[in-house]
DNA sequence: ATGGTTATTAAATAACCAGTCATTTATCAA
DNA sequence: TTGATAAATGACTGGTTATTTAATAACCAT
């Protein structure tokens, strides 16, 4: 073995990559923080699985809370109003809306990568008042809003039953949110994989004919 | 002022209270894990709040994992082999059964103490494997057992639809989690109290209709 | 009262980890 | 090829906090 040799293929160390190194410091703090939490997730464990070391985060975030914060904020405005504004120019009944809304959602539940961001919220909301408090009006309130939007023109259309709308809003989703922990919580320890698709489709079995005003076949 | 005088009224800067300690350790562990978190809660806060010293809780427990696990263990299993003994003596129609068990722990989530110790577990269940499969095993596949047996009874007698009892009894915890998840998260920020009971009287409503077989008045 | 016992405190220790910074290395234009 | 620029590294620092331990003070049997 020569000297030649070796210098003839130095090795590289590492690649510049500027462009592509917050998008992967993100996904990987999204990880590590749905799995320890914000408190015990460790810099180093983000930045390893970004394939990075702890001083490289530092060039694009200024601090922990700052990839936090950054994390929670991303793309849940943008797919919410894109539902409120498809909502808005339905055409069909209110039924089927429900029906397609919630099998969206339902199919984001069981596969998508971001189900873990709501248990994040929900587990920090102690240490971060201010992320629970924008989830709550960025998020929740304006789901709700364009939930009850549309029970209450099915109840006005007589497709539904005369009940208090925003409560019914809560219905619907309730069964997305038990979805939602089973996976990120409780689903590693299933013996044989959970049938969320039948959970679903029971949901809107018994959601449709529970809401439809007497002597009605949903 | 004199020397008598001090001397005749000492400070009595505590007290020995080694009964009532551990007990009163937990309650402070529960409050400050329930707003903290497991790794940002510090042994202080929890003393404090028990009015003790650091010192102390490790005369009792023999580290800040042991008090969080005592913490997460107690009094479960006691309520809920409760229920499950209650509803294989219930005598009523599975709808009042229904009624009933559904009243009763939504009593529970709205002004119990211990509504918190789901969150916690939830939040902490990547930290803490072995507390995750605890609750799955004896909390959650309990209670799901017994409100499928109850489910299942229902069908059999034909006061319910042919549904998969299993994901029914899904559907009846459902929006109790959410408003766990409310008032643990969400709850601070409201501007008028959220009005729990109608959520759930609303609850009952859809879901025993959404039940009932065709051409029953329920 | 008093002295032995032990619950409790308060100060000391040690480990851990966020954030910094001097140094190294890739990239690119000339 | 080479020198300038900036991306990335990794050793280091300071503060925080779980745990330990040496004192202190309440309690109780005598």
């Amino acid at each position: 073995m020569s000297y030649t040799e070796q210098t003839a293929k130095p090795v590289k160390h590492w690649t510049r990559r500027k462009q592509a190194r917050p998008g992967e410091i993100l996904d990987a703090a999204l990880t590590v923080f749905a799995e320890k939490g914000f408190a015990a997730a460790r810099m180093e464990d983000i930045a390893a699985r970004a394939g990075v070391t702890k001083g490289t985060i530092y060039l694009y975030f200024s601090s922990k809370e700052d990839v936090f914060k950054s994390l929670a904020r991303v793309s849940v405005g943008a797919t919410l109003t894109d539902a409120a504004l498809q909502a808005g120019r339905f055409e069909g009944s209110a039924r089927e809306f429900l029906t397609m809304f919630l099998s969206a959602v339902a199919e984001m539940i069981q596969h998508g990568e971001r189900v873990i961001l709501p248990k994040i919220i929900i587990a920090e909301s102690g240490n971060f008042p201010e992320l629970a408090r924008f989830w709550r009006d960025e998020v929740i309130d304006k789901a709700m809003a364009m939930l009850s939007g549309v029970i209450a023109k099915g109840i006005a259309s007589g497709e539904f039953r005369n009940l208090p709308a925003d409560h019914v809003a809560r219905l619907c989703i309730a069964p997305l949110i038990l979805s939602i922990i089973w996976r990120t919580t409780f689903a590693p320890y299933d013996k044989t994989p959970f049938d969320y698709r039948k959970l679903f489709e029971t949901h809107i079995d018994v959601l449709l004919k529970g809401l439809a005003p007497e002597g009605t076949a949903p």
